[in-house]
Parts: structure tokens; sequence; C-alpha cells
DNA sequence: ACCTGGTAAGTTATCGGTAACGTACAGGCG
DNA sequence: CGCCTGTACGTTACCGATAACTTACCAGGT
């Protein structure tokens, strides 16, 4: 029992070999299935280290080979939105086929701690980056500063540099949500979204503004609102939007947090108002199960992961410098009806 | 540019210090801050490195010290349940102010592959674990199989040995959440839980138990289900109590994916059905905007990894053998009313 | 008997750092 | 002047595993 007693100092491919009465050269070769060893010598040593519950120093490993540590960095804004910890769950999905691990950076949205952390996950000896980045300049992932580690950007695409990325069809999935309350009869649409210095943000822009074009609606810049912030600001936002003289009569949300502000906002109206309608990007648990209608833009953000990962894994296994690569991930549109 | 052309044999420390014309032990002094190195000397050293962008080699650097590698392992069943996303959160913040980072692995539930996550966690060189463990024996945690590296589990306690752990109020906050029910005129209480193998599941059903009994009101059998699975299950199971000659008029559920069965099995019912109450463990974004009201069991995961880490680092810091300890996150009972 | 070839094992150097120790030199004190 | 202490730096031996090289051995062919 007693596990705090004895630290016992930890078992080496030594003392092993010594136990064995064999050079330290036979062990390492029998535990990796190298050939240069005979059958009996094999199943000796496999035995012993069996016996003995020797398990190999996975850092030394690495640090005499230098080849993959199978780790691989993923870097995110913050793990509690459901977008990210889904992003994670993908990656995580394949890498456990390549036997590689994750480890983790949170940046709160913070490019300067970004770029700390992206150099901490370097130095800490990761095979390749997933990077889901705060900001909009991307040179602090390029090249030399990163070792030529393979780098796979997710939800947007590289600035600057030149790597791999995933993709949403921010445009097409915007642009159809748009298309969808327009055919509905709504002319007035506002729309919340964020700074157009995020990919997502001016791409899912223009995924309303291309529909309200091909509408022949003019953009109304009273209805408009970009911002960046959390679910309490983008309720402010739509509360201003819905207390205009002549208010819109639909809604389009570019994210989860700013759809959540708006149910919110939505919520708060006086029992005789003219109901608003409301369509959003991401999807929302519980989307069906809301007091009003909602239509989201659907898609799956572990399959992101899933492709980011892929991404990874065949970039790192060919040497030749292939041109970068982009996924694009497909949008549903998804019409939660209220209950009852 | 070129990112992928040349890969430098990445600075080492010799280089640096044959740069210098110094000893590699003086150039690693200086890094550290160590004492035993002269003004003058460092001030040099630090230009040189700064102007060569060198970075030490942490995995060498940990090999050699045996030390602590600032790193945690943080094991859970599923990083898409929020309430494990949200203890990574609250962990990893608690990381950053030791210089640490998190590694992640995930059980999907099954033990076999807890021990093993475990297990290539502790080869990785962790300096501790966080786990949310998938079964109720947790004796592959203890001693000498982890190297005697502290552990902290999460939302159980530990079962067969002796470590840290940290958790929710599950009795007491359950209790109250049916009581809750009954205070409201309730008699006819189910209950969707989770299997009595799990800690959760003892606990939570040990809490609406006890508030019955309390209240006079003797269990009943049909009325109750504890099953392990997601919330397709949990619908499943609601339905079918629901569906009994003499049904419940009220529903507690064990944690957010029973709770959310129990949602969607409540909507499908006919428009004249007996309205049924509905209480359940875990707080659930936009619990205030759904069809019905809901009264939820709320905490703070993030709080709990928070917790969970303080523990850690703490156990990590002090070398003589405390006793276990044993943290408890409280609840609050929160009424979400049905918007309109 | 001799050479060849292949296999199985041991030896050595090395990866990038750190700990322990050695040494040279400075200053303080009786 | 001798002794001790402290500082600053150099030297060396590791840490645990592996790559590359070397040696030992055996079988088979001539």
């Amino acid at each position: 029992m007693s596990a705090h007693s004895e630290s016992e100092p930890a078992l080496t491919m030594r003392d092993v070999a010594a136990r064995l009465g064999v050079s330290p050269m036979t062990v390492s070769r029998a535990l990796r299935g190298q050939r240069g060893i005979g059958e009996a010598t094999r199943q000796r040593v496999l035995a012993e280290v069996a016996a003995l519950g020797y398990r190999p120093n996975k850092r030394a490993r690495e640090l005499r080979s230098g080849g993959p540590n199978e780790l691989i960095g993923l870097v995110v804004t913050n793990l509690a939105n459901p977008f990210y910890s889904q992003l994670a769950v993908g990656l995580e999905q394949i890498c456990v086929g390549y036997g590689a691990r994750v480890m983790l950076g949170s940046t709160g949205e913070d490019p300067a701690t970004e770029r700390e952390v992206v150099a901490d996950l370097v130095d800490r000896g990761v095979d390749g980056l997933v990077v889901a980045p705060a900001g909009h300049d991307h040179s602090h992932l390029g090249g030399t500063r990163l070792r030529d580690l393979p780098v796979v950007l997710a939800a947007s695409p590289p600035m600057g540099i030149d790597v791999d990325c995933v993709l949403v069809d921010d445009f097409g999935g915007t642009r159809e949500a748009c298309r969808r309350l327009v055919a509905r009869g709504h002319r007035r649409i506002g729309f919340l979204g964020l700074p157009p210095s995020l990919w997502t943000g001016s791409e899912r822009f223009r995924g309303y503004a291309v529909a309200l074009e091909e509408a022949g609606i003019a953009l109304d810049e009273r209805y408009i609102s970009r911002h960046r912030g959390d679910s309490t600001l983008a309720e402010e936002a739509a509360r201003a939007v819905l207390a205009l003289p002549d208010p819109p009569t639909a809604l389009l949300t570019a994210n989860n947090r700013n759809t959540v502000g708006a149910l919110r906002a939505l919520r708060g109206r006086a029992q005789d108002a003219e109901p608003v309608a409301l369509a959003g990007f991401d999807d929302i648990e519980l989307a069906d199960m809301l007091h009003l209608p909602l239509t989201v833009v659907s898609y799956d953000p572990v399959e992101l992961g899933r492709a980011a990962a892929t991404l990874l894994f065949e970039r790192q296994a060919s040497t030749d410098p292939k041109p970068p690569r982009r996924v694009t991930i497909a949008t549903t549109l998804v019409d939660h009806p209220a209950p009852r």
C-alpha cells in the first residue's frame, strides 16, 4: 500500500538488462520489435520486462531519437465554448489512432498569450499544432519560429503564412440562412455578428450581405451590429436593434453566443410585441426545446477536429513541401420548431 | 519564408556557449538565474541567447533533473460534456499560474481505456493527474503503479486508494431538489439516474430516497430508472415511466443527459396531458429559455477544476505524507421559469 | 580447412541538459 | 604570512534511450 514511503529509483533499461545479463541494447531492440535479435532472447527479455513491470522512459527515448514524440498541441481561445471542446474531441479521436496525445493551451482570445502558448508548446516538443487563432495575424506561426513544425489552423485561413487549414463554410451557411429568412417574407433583417477583423466575422457578414443583395434588399447599417464579446453584450446589441422605431422582423446571428444573446433579448419583450424570427450560425443544444422556433446553421465541430488532425498527420508523414491544403466542412440549415 | 526547406539542427546550449567562449554550465546558470555567475557574464549570455533566439530544450532538462515537468494529466470520459470541458478550463486556469500545461486523455467511459491512458500519461512524465474516473474501482491509480505521483479524483471519492478528491455535493443537492418538488405538492416523483456503481449514481439516488423518506413517501420502483447511457436512452426511460397507468407528476433527473432526455420525452406528449414538473442535477445552458419551467441543481465545474489543481499542487509541494483531503463544492438550487 | 554471408549480440557515441565536483583567485582575519 | 571562506567559472560524469558501428558466432558452399 504505502503510496508515499518508498520512491523507487524508477526502474531503468539498464536494470532490466543487468538482471538478464544482456546489454541494454538488446532490451531496447526486444521492446521495439526490431530485427537483429533472436526469438528466444526476445521472449526472455519481454518476460522479464513484464515481471518487473518496467516501462520505458518516453522522454529519454524522444531525446535521442529526435523522432516523433506523438504529441499534438491544441491552441484554442476558450475550451468552455462547445465549439472548441468538440474540436478537441475530434482531434483526440484521430490522435489515439496514431498513439499521440493532445496538449492543451488556452489563450483567452489574447494574441500575446497565444504567442506565448505556442512557443511553450513548441519548447515542450509537440510534433504539430492545431490552432484556432485569436487574431488575424498569423505570422508568429510561420516557419522557423516553430522549428518547421506542421501547423493546421482551425476556423480561420492562414494570413501571412502558408499552412493547412480546416474551415466551416461560413459564407455559404450564412447566405443560406439569410435566404431562408427572405423566403419567409422578411425584408428587414438584423445582423448580430463579430468584428470584420475575424475571418468568421467577415465571411458570415458577407453571406448575409450577398443574400440580401440577391434579394434586392439594401443593407441598413442601423440593423447591423458587429462586436466582439460574450452573450451579455450580444443581448444588449439585440435589444438596441429591436428598439429601433422601425425594428427588423428577423434577426440573423453569426455565432452561438450572439444567438444566446438574441434569445434572451427576445424573451424580455412585451407580450404583444410583433414576433421576431431568429436564425443563427452554430447549432445549440436543446435548440428544439426553446420557447420559440429557431433556424440554425449546423455542422459538426468534431468532424472539424478530425479533419485538422488528419491534415496534420499527413503533413507530418510526407517530407516534401506540398502546397498547403484547405478543407471546408459543409453546413446544414436546420429548422427547430418550437414545442407545442 | 521557406518553412519546409531547411530544418536547422536546432540550436543547442553548447552552441551558445561556444559562441561566447564559455562553458555550457555558465549558460545554464545564466538562464536559470542561479547564483555562481558574475553579473557581467550573465548579461553577455542573455544577450547572446536573445540574439540567437535560442530556446532551451525542455525535455532534455526534465530528463536530467527528474524534477517537476510542469505537466498535469487530465483524464475524463468525454470532453464534449460541458461538465468535463469546464473542469478542464478550471484546471488550466490554475496550471498557468504554476507554468504547467495540461495533457488530455479521454476514456469514453471504458475502465480498460482509462488504465491505458493513465499509464501513458505517467510514461510521458506528468507531475500529477486529475482523473474523473469511469468505474468505481480505482486501484489502478494507486501507489507504485504511478511512481507515487499525486492524483486527484474529480466527482468521485477514492475507492481502494488514498488520494485527494474534489466532489460536488451530490447528496445534498439532489435532496434539496427533491424536497422542492415535494414542497410543491408532488408525491409521485420519478427518478432518472445513473447506475449505483457510479458514485454520483448512488449519492444522487440517496438524496432522492432520503428526501422522499423525510416526506413520508414510499419509494416506488416503477418510477425509478437507473441506467448508463446517453440522452437518447434517458428519453426512452422517461417515456416508459410517463406511460405508466399512474404516472409520476414530477421527474427528478440525476445529470444533464438525463435532463435532456426527460425534456425531449416531455415534449412529445399529447397537448392535454397533465403537466409534469422537472428538476435535475447539473445546470443547462439556456435552461431559462426552454418551453417549460426547469429547476436545476447548479454548481460551478470550473471551480471544481480549480480546486482539483490546487490540491494537486499543494500535494506536490509537500513531501511528507499528509492524509488525503476531500473538497466538496456546494450546490445551489435554481428555478428557471418558462418564458412568457 | 577456408572463405563468405547473414544473424545476433555487445560497444560506443550521442542527444541536450544538469549535478557534483574541481580549481583558480579574491578578500578577511588572526 | 598562513588559513579559511566565498565566488566564478570549467570539467566531467551522468540521465535513459537509441543510432551506428563492431564483434562473435554459425551454417553452408567449395
